[in-house]
DNA sequence: ATGCCTTACGTTATACGTAATTATT
DNA sequence: AATAATTACGTATAACGTAAGGCAT
């Protein structure tokens, strides 16, 4: 049998042309590579090299190992690769999600569910996650409605209302609840949440949302300023609730959402226990306000 | 890089559900296979197995390598089977000659010398046979006169004469010898040998050859026509002489030539033996005439 | 003189077997 | 007891580098 690293070392001289030039790109030196070149050729039995005393060069059974090696070594590269992804695969599970309120509750579940494995959090809109969960880069995804493709299972996980933080002393802080004529002109400190932004810029145009990414920034600001700040009722049971303020629902259609947790529907089984555990989460979530 | 061994007692253990089943099959002991697939285990960084202090099973990336291994040790195997074909392809010796004659003594020669290696035989002109030569497309050729390249070695192989077969009725039969002038007019039965059929063409343009390509047409022709037919001191020698005919020598300086076997002038060690054999030959055949 | 291939020799790395150990059936 | 995997230890193969030689440009 023909060792990788004689094929390797046939595959550079291959490459490179001569003995020398691959062993200096291979980092051994060309007394190596001279026996690693005998050895090939009486293992095989044949020989692989016209010898011409000063040079070296492939014959035609040489060349067909050159062709071989090439393969070989490729396919040996990617056994590698793809054995260390189905590793990681086995070992963490990755939860896509179109909103970054939407996972605070879910990693800690996941985690109690999978003790063995790791969590990876990634926040993507909701197309890009349905193709992420059919071949196979994240495991579960939480999207905003519940999506058609049959290869998909979803459970509805909870909504969302849309409020508006307002100072105290601010003349809308009086009303029972706001409406997107309310907010025209207004500017808004919002933190970049995807989803939300991109439907409220969509449906009040008039209204100027303040783009915020980074999470201290936007936390000084909006202590700092007497703006109106971008919140919702999940926020606010997070404790993201602004310093003498008072919170009004935005009583709009498009102010509320549903979010659902999906994965494969061959793999439904698989995450069983971690459905059964979300679905407990909003019973204990939704009940309280029910009553 | 994980080597082939490693590959094989991976695929030996897949193949065969334990380490001391496969130990067996391999012949080798039960150790080397646990110390073999720790180590693939430690070079690829992740865990290939289940270990229940009792059995040993596959997790999901040690079934991705174990298809890998398995392609990988195919191609390997099938590398080395295509290889040696190639080398067997690159192992017969390929003898080219500017005459058909030249070669059915030198056949034998070649296959006694080099039992190992099959003969190809071509006819070519001589310009074409000493560009063979020199790209390694011929080893060995057959050339009218010794060629001048000092980049080949050359050997004086035998001189051909011509001679016409004539019916013994014919009006020129009762000669001595005959000259060009003699066969104006006369239509030759000739196979085609290629290099003298082109000089007598151009020597002796008045005179018509039925030149024939086909052996059994030829001998046919030349039994049942009265017809004189082309033929030469080597050609007899061989028994091909036309029943109830005599056969006049073609006295003129372009009717003999000398034949020459060459091969690189690198090479000459190599079918040394070969030119011996030659030699012997020459000996052999020339010694009686000449005494 | 330089570049390329080869040979010779000593060193180190490593793949192997034997023997002993643990655990499971 | 028998089978399977592992650990420990000594041995032998063989891959490597250094040094030196040959040969052609």
């Amino acid at each position: 049998m023909i060792e990788l690293y004689i094929l390797e070392q046939f595959d550079a001289f291959a490459r490179f042309g001569t003995l020398s030039r691959a062993s200096r790109e291979l980092h051994i030196s060309q007394p190596a590579l001279t026996r690693s070149m005998k050895k090939i050729e009486t293992d095989m039995g044949i020989a692989l090299f016209y010898r011409d005393k000063r040079k070296l060069t492939l014959n035609d059974a040489g060349k067909v190992v050159a062709e071989y090696a090439r393969r070989i070594l490729e396919d040996e590269r990617e056994m590698r690769v793809r054995a260390v992804e189905t590793d990681r695969r086995t070992h963490m599970i990755t939860l896509g999600s179109c909103a970054v309120v939407a996972v605070n509750h879910l990693v800690p579940l996941l985690t109690q569910s999978f003790r063995d494995k790791s969590i990876l959090t990634e926040i993507a809109p909701d197309d890009v996650l349905i193709d992420r969960l059919k071949n196979h880069s994240c495991q579960l995804a939480v999207l905003h409605g519940r999506p058609k493709d049959k290869a998909l299972f979803s459970q509805r996980y909870f909504s969302e209302q849309l409020y508006i933080s307002l100072p105290e002393k601010h003349p809308l802080s009086g009303k029972n609840e706001l409406s997107a004529a309310d907010l025209k002109r207004l500017s808004i400190l919002t933190f970049d949440v995807g989803f939300w932004v991109n439907l409220c810029k969509e449906k009040m145009p008039e209204t100027s949302f303040l783009i915020q990414t980074d999470v201290d920034t936007m936390n000084e600001l909006v202590n700092a300023s007497t703006l109106p700040v971008f919140n919702s009722d999940r926020m606010m049971e997070d404790g993201y609730i602004p310093q003498n303020s008072v919170s009004l629902k935005l009583a709009e259609d498009f102010s509320s959402t549903n979010y659902y947790v999906a994965c494969l529907e061959s793999e439904k089984i698989r995450y069983n226990t971690f459905f059964n555990s979300v679905r407990a989460e909003v019973f204990s979530m939704e009940k309280p306000q029910g009553s």
